[in-house]
Formats: C-alpha cells, sequence, structure tokens
DNA sequence: CAAATGACATTTTACGATAAATGTCATTTG
DNA sequence: CAAATGACATTTATCGTAAAATGTCATTTG
C-alpha cells in the first residue's frame, strides 16, 4: 500500500533529479508507478505536497541547531554557537547544495507564511530557550526572552535568510557577521 | 537641443504612465519625439539609461534623510529619528506609490551591485557621521564608527529594504522595529 | 560640423496554439 | 470496501513564430 511518506521520499527523488519545475503531482505518481489521482488520495493539492516536502527537508536540515539548543553549555558560548552554526548551515546549502537548496528556496516561496512561521517559531523558541537560560543564570539582562529572541534571529536575518543568499559570496560576510554578532551580545550580557 | 535631463524626464514620465516594463529607449525616443538613435548619444545603453532614472530617484528620495543627518541635535536623538525616517520612508512608498515603488524595485534589481553600493555607502556616511559625532560628545560608546554604522544599517535591514517589503503589512512590525532598535541602542549608548 | 536620423543586423519579448498538469469522481480492482 | 484507477473539464506551462527593441553607423540636416 502507498504512504504518504513513500510520496514524500519519491518526490524528494524527482526533485533531486530533476530540479524544481518538475516536481509535479504527475511526475511523481509516474516516478512511483502509480496514476496521480492515487496521490491525491494522500494530498489535497499539489501545494500541500510542496508544503509537506519543503516541511520535512527544513526539520531534517535544522536538526543540528536543535541539538545545540539542548545543550547546557554556558548559555552565552551556546547562543554565539547556535548562531554561528545557522548562518553557516545556510551558507553552506549554498555552497555545496546549490541546486538543492534553490529548489526548497522555490518551493518555500510559493509557501503561505502561515506554514512558514511555524519553522520560524519553531527557531525562535530554540533561541528563547537559550536566553531564558541565560538569563536564570544570572548572565543575560533583558526584559523578555521571547522579545529578544525575535530581535536577534531578524537583526541578522541578512546572514541567514535565502532572499539575502546572492550577497553571501562577498568576502568580508563573516567579519560583518561577527561585528554584528559582537555587538547584541553587547545588548544582552550583564555588564 | 536634446539634453540628459530632458531625457530623464520623459523617461520617469513613460514610467509613471506605463510601468517598468515599458521604459523601453524606443518608448522613451518616441515620447520625446525623437529617434531611438538620439537616446544612444546620451546614453550608452539601456541599462546606462536605466541607472541614470533609478540613481536621480533615489537621490530626491533619499533627501529627507541627509537633512536629518546633517542636524546638530542630541546624536541619541537623531540616530533614532534617522532610522525611524528611513523606515517609514520606505513602508510610505510601498503605502503610497506601490506602482512607482515596483518600478524602481524592478529597475534596482537589474542594477549592477557596484552601483548599488554607491546609494548604500551614501547611507553608511550618515549614519557614520552621526554616531562619530556621538562619540566625540561622549553619548555613544564604540571602538569603530565606521563598523558600527554597518552593523546597525544591516540590522534593521528587515525594515527597510525592498527585498522584505511584502512583511510590512504586518501588524506588528513597527513594535518589533521598536524592540530591535531599543536593543542596538543600549550596545551603543554609553552607560 | 555637431546633432539627429533611420536603415540595418541582432537580440529580446509578446503572442497564440499545442501540450501537459491539476483536481474531481464515477468506475474498477483485489 | 478500502485502495487505486483513468477519463474528464479546467488550468497552467511550453514552444515556435511574429513583432518589437537594442545597438551601430553611414547618411542627412540645419
Amino acid at each position: 500500500m502507498l504512504t504518504t511518506d513513500k510520496i514524500l521520499d519519491a518526490a524528494e527523488e524527482v526533485l533531486r533529479k530533476y530540479g524544481p519545475r518538475k516536481i509535479t503531482v504527475v511526475d511523481v505518481a509516474r516516478s512511483l508507478g502509480v496514476s496521480h489521482g492515487t496521490v491525491y488520495r494522500h494530498f489535497a493539492s499539489k501545494v500541500d505536497l510542496h508544503e509537506a516536502i519543503t516541511g520535512r527537508w527544513l526539520q531534517r536540515v535544522l536538526l543540528p541547531l536543535l541539538e545545540i539548543a539542548k545543550k547546557d553549555s554556558e548559555p552565552k558560548a551556546r547562543l554565539r554557537e547556535w548562531f554561528e552554526a545557522l548562518v553557516k548551515l545556510k551558507h553552506d546549502l549554498v555552497k555545496n547544495e546549490v541546486e538543492m537548496f534553490e529548489s526548497y528556496s522555490a518551493l518555500a516561496k510559493s509557501m503561505p507564511k502561515e506554514k512558514k512561521a511555524i519553522h520560524i517559531n519553531a527557531m525562535l523558541k530554540m533561541i528563547e530557550g537559550i536566553l531564558e537560560d541565560g538569563k536564570q543564570r544570572g548572565e543575560f539582562d533583558f526584559e523578555d526572552s521571547a522579545v529578544t529572541a525575535k530581535c536577534l534571529f531578524f537583526a541578522t536575518i541578512l546572514y541567514h535568510h535565502p532572499l539575502h543568499a546572492h550577497e553571501w559570496n562577498n568576502e568580508h560576510i563573516y567579519d560583518d557577521f561577527e561585528h554584528l554578532f559582537q555587538l547584541l551580545e553587547k545588548a544582552i550580557h550583564k555588564v
């Protein structure tokens, strides 16, 4: 019997092989050797299928960040490690898996923002956790962890949002990030 | 005799009337009642013409920022005023002149980054001036004005870069900016 | 002779017809 | 009877051709 997961596997395979313009319901069904009607028994629409593909990939790719967030190392160091991992992750995707990155970026573009918000919120929760931890331990100084998490995430958006990927081949990009992050640390570290 | 300025006036007219897809050399020439060959006596290429149009517009639209930067009010207040003006400026352009904003965004997209850098550098210089002033007066505390200016500009990019314009209809956008800016202030204000 | 033209080869875009994909559902299959 | 099919109307993408724009330059104009 055909499962949702098998369809997603096939879809990723198609994506990998033929690029984002070719992930049609028909092609995915063909690569599974079933009729496209069958796929519609598992996904209400092409868009739903796309969202599922992207969602699964995002979850997988962001796993390392979750690991870092869960550590109980010093919050200051952990926060830095998390953000450095975030930008390195994104930059590496662009460098080493351009076609995959672009494929998924293309899919993500057509994703409704509520769906995107889910993943952004997952990231914000990780940051918030580190911040809250640091606040408890007296390392950090700010009012609201959730608000501050948002600030940090969006302040660094240039360095991790796909929209800005074209700027990441600039040779000073890591220096710039480093300077910005130091500035942000200065704002939240207890003096 | 035909002057470069007259051509740019006509080009803006065409842009305003027919949108960005219609600013062809031929159309601009037609609206001036001259042959398109004549336009080529003033601009080496269509791209050059586009750059000139965009450049002139940017300069005009960013004039208010220059005014603020030149004031000799308190640097802390001036910095805030400058950034609030920047994001308000951009947001107003989207709200009140959508078609113009999109037109120019479209033109800007095809502009080489060296040309864009000129305008970004002009902005950075304004920020740097305010920061340096504040440092002299003992209001601010940081190492390098130029570096810090870059940090502030790019940390707030979500709120003023056209790429993110689609996020500006979020109702919390001003609150978010306010929180971020407070955080940044905390990082550079002398305690 | 400086300024402008318009004919030109070349490149880019627009358009419309054809093919393919989406989404539904009555029917078939195991 | 749950699972899968494929015929279908509708929407969307593809592609070749026609039209328009780019960029050059020898010629014309005032």
